[in-house]
DNA sequence: GGCAATATCG
C-alpha cells in the first residue's frame, strides 16, 4: 500500500513544478448530444446579431449550455458566428459565472477551431489571472502568439502581460513572472514600475535584488524602499544605511518607510538602542514617525523584555500627533506573554476596550497561543470559541490553527480532528499549515493512515504540500519503524529534482540513528554530502546519537570536531547527547569535561543538560562509599543544581524532579527524596506516576515496606492515579518479607482498578510466597489465577513441584497441566 | 513599500 501511495505521491511532487514547464493541453474527449427539432432556437436573420445571439442563448439555457453547444444544430450555426456574437454571449455567460464563460472560450476554440477576438481573449485572460489558473492564461496567450505571428497588434494585450505579471508576482510565483518578464523583454513591451516593484519585492532578500533594481527606468519611491527594506532583510544594516544615503534618490529624499524598515532590522537582531538612534533621526530629518515606527519600537522593546518603556512610548504616541492602534496593543499584549505575565496582557487588553477599540483575529490568537503555550487547551477552547461567537470565523484561519497545534502537542488528536472538521463544515478551508499540523499531529501518535488519507485530499483540493508536509510524514513512517518506506519517499522527493531541505534527510538519518541503524544512518549522509546539500547540526546530532546508540560513544565523541570542520559549531544537543550516553555508564568524569567544555564555547545548558548531569550522578554512584556525611552532601549538592537552574532562568521539568530524586534514592536519602517532591509539588509540578514509582520501590527495597503502605493509602486518598508498577513492586516486597495478606489485599485493588494482570505478575507472587514456604497463600493466588481464566505455564509448574505439599495439592486436584 | 498571530529534525 505503502509504495503504491509513494508512486503517487512521486506524481503529485512534480506538480509543485512551474506551471509553465509545461505547455500541454488536454482536450477531452465530448460526445455530441442529439436535439429534438422542436427544441432548436430559429435563426430567421443574422443581420440583427442581438438578436442572434439571444437565440443562442435562448437555446443554451433551454437545452442546458454544454449540450446545446455539442449539438449538430450549433454547429451550423458556428460558420455565422460573428466576434461580437461570442462577446455578448460570453459578457452573459460571465453573469451566471466566470467559469462558464472560459469553458464557452475553450469549447469554441478547441472544437470549432474559432477564432477568438482580442476582446473575448482579454475577458478570459482576465478570468483566469484573477483565479490564479496561469497554466491556461499561458496556453491562451500562446496560441495568441503564434496565430497572430506578432504580439503587438493589439494594444492591450502588453497590459495584460503586464498584470499577469503584475499577479504573478504578487502571488509569490516567482518563477513564473520571471518567465514572463523574460517574455515581455523578448517581445519588448512595456513593463510598468508597479511590475517591476512587486518582481523586485520578491527578489528582495536575495542578491537578485540588484539584477532587477538595474533593469528598472522609472524608479520610484516604493522602488528605493523596497531595496532598503530588502537589505534590512538580508541582514545587510550597514549597507540599506549607506543606500538610504545615496545620491539614487535624487530629489525624493528617503521616506519614514525606509527608516521603518532599518529600526525593524535592528531590533530583529536585539539592537533596539540602535533602532530608538534612527527614531530620533527621523525626526531630525523633519519626517514624522508614523504609527508604523512606533509600533516597531515598541516591539523591538517588547522583545528584548522592556516592557516598561514599550509601554512609556505607547503612551507618549500622541505627543507625535499618532494615537495607538490595534497593533499597538496587540504587540503589548504580546510582550507581556513573552515575560509570562498574562494577567498584563489581559489589561492590556481591557485598555484596548477602553479605547474604543475591538480585539482583532490577532489579538484573540495572540492570546490563544500564550493559553496553548501554557499547556492550558482547555482555556485556549474556550477562547477560541468566544472569538467564533463573534462573528470573526470568515476572518482567518490562523488562530484555529493555533488552536489545531496546541490540541495535537498534547495529544488530543480526536479533538483537533473534530475543529477541523467543524472548519470545513463552516465553510473555513484548511491551508497548507492547518493540513500540515493535522497531519503531523496524526504522525506523531502513528495514526498513519489517517495522515495519508488527509494528505491525499488536501492534494486534491490542489494544495502543494511542502517541505514541512512532507516532513511530518517522514517523521511518521520513520517513528513506525517503517524506515524502508521512508527512505523510498524521501528517494521519490529526491528524484522529483527539487533541491531538498536538509530537514527531510535529517529526518530520515534520525530514524535510522534511533533504530540504532549506524551504517544505513552514515550511507544517507554520504548522499546528502554527494548531492552538495550543506548539513545542518541536527544531522551530526543524530550522527551522534547513532553512536552513542550502538555503544561506540568514542566515535560519536570525534563527531564534536567533525562539526567544526564543517563550518558549524555543536549544540547543547550535541553535547547533551553525549552526555547522556556518558551518563548511561555512569562515567561522570567525561561528563564533568564535556560541561566544562560546555562552559568554555558558551553554550548555555537546558534542564535536559542538567537532567543527563544529574542521571549521570546517579549512575555514578558506588554504593560502598555510603555514610550520613557523604549523604548530606549530596542532598546539598542537589539542591544547589537545582539553584543553579533556576538562576539561570532554566526551570526543572518532571523529568528532573524524577531524576533527583532517584539519585536520592540510589543513595539512601529518602527523606531528602520526600523534601524534592514536596518543592516539585510547591512549584505546580504533578509528580508523574514515574515519580511515584521511584520512591515506592525505593521504599520496599531499603524495608520501610509499612511507609509504602501509608505512602500508598495517602496517594489513593489524594486519588492519584497510580501504575501498575507501584501495586506489583509494594505486593512483591509483601510477599517478600512484609504481610502476606496484605499481598492478597492490594492484588484484589490491582484486580479491581482493571489492570491488565498478567501470568507474570502470578509467577511473580507465587515464586515469592513459595521461597517463604506460604503454602495457603502460594494456593490462593494459584486458585485466583485459574478463576481469572489463566492457565499456568511451565515456570509456575517449576516452582509449584518443588514443594512437596503444593505438589500432591496440585495432582490431589488435578490443577496441573499435563 | 514598513509593525502584531500558525506547522518540521537533534
Amino acid at each position: 500500500m505503502i509504495c503504491r501511495w509513494i508512486a503517487f505521491n512521486s506524481s503529485k511532487v512534480s506538480r509543485s513544478l512551474s506551471p509553465f514547464s509545461s505547455l500541454l493541453f488536454t482536450k477531452s474527449s465530448f460526445s455530441v448530444a442529439k436535439m429534438d427539432d422542436e427544441s432548436l432556437p430559429t435563426t430567421n436573420s443574422t443581420s440583427d446579431h442581438r438578436g442572434f445571439y439571444k437565440e443562442i442563448l435562448f437555446g443554451m439555457k433551454k437545452i442546458g449550455f454544454r449540450e446545446f453547444l455539442h449539438g449538430y444544430h450549433f454547429r451550423g450555426l458556428v460558420s455565422e458566428l460573428r466576434h461580437v456574437h461570442v462577446e455578448e454571449i460570453m459578457d452573459e455567460l460571465m453573469s451566471e459565472s466566470s467559469d462558464l464563460s472560459v469553458w464557452f472560450f475553450k469549447e469554441l476554440r478547441d472544437i470549432y477551431a474559432f477564432r477568438h477576438s482580442s476582446f473575448s481573449t482579454l475577458l478570459v485572460s482576465h478570468v483566469l489571472a484573477g483565479q490564479r489558473r496561469f497554466k491556461e492564461l499561458q496556453v491562451i496567450l500562446e496560441q495568441l502568439l503564434q496565430e497572430e505571428g506578432t504580439f503587438r497588434k493589439w494594444e492591450s494585450t502588453g497590459l495584460v502581460w503586464d498584470m499577469l505579471l503584475f499577479l504573478s508576482s504578487r502571488l509569490r510565483m516567482v518563477d513564473d513572472s520571471l518567465y514572463i518578464l523574460k517574455k515581455m523583454k523578448d517581445q519588448n513591451l512595456n513593463v510598468s514600475t508597479q511590475s517591476y516593484n512587486s518582481v523586485l519585492y520578491h527578489f528582495r532578500e536575495t542578491d537578485k535584488m540588484w539584477d532587477v533594481y538595474k533593469e528598472i527606468k522609472d524608479k520610484n519611491e516604493h522602488t528605493y524602499s523596497t531595496v532598503v527594506d530588502g537589505l534590512c532583510r538580508q541582514q545587510k544594516l550597514e549597507d540599506a544605511v549607506l543606500f538610504l544615503r545615496t545620491s539614487e534618490w535624487k530629489d525624493i529624499g528617503p521616506s519614514v518607510v525606509s527608516f521603518n524598515s532599518i529600526m525593524s532590522g535592528y531590533c530583529k537582531l536585539g539592537f533596539v538602542d540602535m533602532a530608538k538612534s534612527f527614531f530620533c533621526t527621523v525626526l531630525k530629518c523633519g519626517l514624522v514617525p508614523s504609527v508604523y515606527s512606533h509600533n516597531i519600537l515598541i516591539n523591538g522593546l517588547c522583545l528584548v523584555g522592556s516592557i516598561a518603556e514599550a509601554l512609556e512610548l505607547a503612551s507618549d504616541m500622541n505627543k507625535h500627533g499618532v494615537e495607538p492602534d490595534s497593533v499597538t496593543y496587540n504587540i503589548l499584549a504580546k510582550g507581556f506573554h513573552l515575560l509570562g505575565m498574562i494577567s498584563g496582557a489581559w489589561e492590556v487588553i481591557r485598555d484596548m476596550l477602553d479605547k474604543g477599540l475591538s480585539p482583532d483575529v490577532i489579538t484573540y490568537t495572540i492570546l490563544l497561543c500564550g493559553q496553548c503555550q501554557l499547556g492550558n487547551i482547555d482555556m485556549g477552547l474556550v477562547l477560541l470559541k468566544d472569538m467564533l461567537s463573534r462573528g470573526f470565523e470568515l476572518n482567518s484561519i490562523i488562530p484555529c490553527s493555533v488552536m489545531l497545534s496546541g490540541l495535537c502537542k498534547t495529544g488530543r488528536i480526536d479533538e483537533a480532528l473534530s475543529l477541523f472538521n467543524q472548519m470545513k463544515a463552516d465553510g473555513l478551508s484548511p491551508d497548507l499549515v492547518a493540513y500540515s499540523i493535522v497531519i503531523h499531529g496524526l504522525c506523531k501518535l502513528g495514526k498513519f493512515d489517517m495522515a495519508l488519507w488527509l494528505y491525499d485530499e488536501m492534494c486534491d483540493k490542489r494544495i502543494l504540500p511542502n517541505s514541512r508536509t512532507h516532513g511530518a510524514l517522514l517523521l511518521g513512517l520513520c517513528q513506525k519503524g517503517m524506515l524502508l518506506e521512508a527512505r523510498s519517499l524521501l528517494d521519490s522527493l529526491i528524484s522529483s529534482g527539487e533541491t531538498l531541505d536538509i530537514v527531510l534527510y535529517n529526518i530520515v538519518i534520525d530514524g535510522y540513528a534511533k533504530s540504532g541503524c549506524i551504517e544505513e544512518a552514515l550511507e544517507l549522509f554520504k548522499v546528502v554530502i554527494e548531492t552538495g546539500i550543506t548539513p545542518s547540526v541536527a544531522t551530526f546530532n543524530s550522527l551522534i546519537y547513532g553512536y552513542c546508540k550502538t555503544q561506540n560513544i568514542a566515535e560519536a565523541r570525534k563527531i564534536l570536531d567533525v562539526i567544526k570542520l564543517y563550518g558549524l559549531a555543536p549544540s547543547v544537543v550535541s553535547y547533551t547527547t553525549l552526555m547522556d550516553a556518558y551518563a548511561n555508564c555512569g562515567n561522570t568524569k567525561s561528563i564533568d569535561e564535556l560541561r566544562r567544555e560546555m562552559k568554555a564555547e558558551g553554550i548555555p545548558p537546558t534542564n535536559v543538560t542538567y537532567s543527563v548531569i544529574f542521571k549521570g550522578l546517579c549512575r555514578g554512584w558506588k554504593h560502598e562509599n555510603c555514610n550520613h556525611v557523604l549523604r548530606e552532601r549530596i542532598f546539598e549538592k542537589c539542591k544547589q543544581g537545582l539553584r543553579d537552574m533556576e538562576s539561570e532562568g532554566i526551570p526543572p521539568d518532571q523529568i528532573t524532579y524524577n531524576t533527583i530524586i532517584q539519585y536520592l534514592c540510589r543513595v539512601k536519602h529518602l527523606s531528602g527524596a520526600f523534601v524534592f517532591l514536596e518543592i516539585m509539588k510547591s512549584r505546580n509540578l504533578d509528580a508523574s506516576s514515574a515519580t511515584y514509582n521511584i520512591l515506592i520501590d525505593s521504599l520496599c527495597v531499603y524495608g520501610y515496606i509499612r511507609k509504602a503502605d501509608s505512602f500508598i493509602y495517602s496517594l489513593q486518598e489524594q486519588n492519584v492515579s497510580l501504575s501498575k508498577f507501584a501495586y506489583t513492586t509494594l505486593i512483591k516486597a509483601h510477599c517478600v518479607k512484609g504481610d502476606p495478606e496484605m499481598a492478597v489485599k492490594l492484588f484484589h485493588q490491582l484486580l479491581h482498578r482493571g489492570f491488565n494482570v498478567s501470568i507474570r505478575d502470578y509467577s511473580a507472587v507465587i515464586n515469592r510466597l513459595c521461597r517463604r514456604h506460604l503454602v495457603n497463600e502460594s494456593k490462593f493466588f494459584f486458585c485466583l489465577m485459574l478463576s481469572q481464566g489463566i492457565s499456568p505455564d511451565l515456570d509456575i509448574c517449576e516452582v509449584m513441584i518443588k514443594s512437596d505439599e503444593l505438589l500432591s495439592w496440585t495432582i490431589k486436584w488435578g490443577l496441573l497441566p499435563d
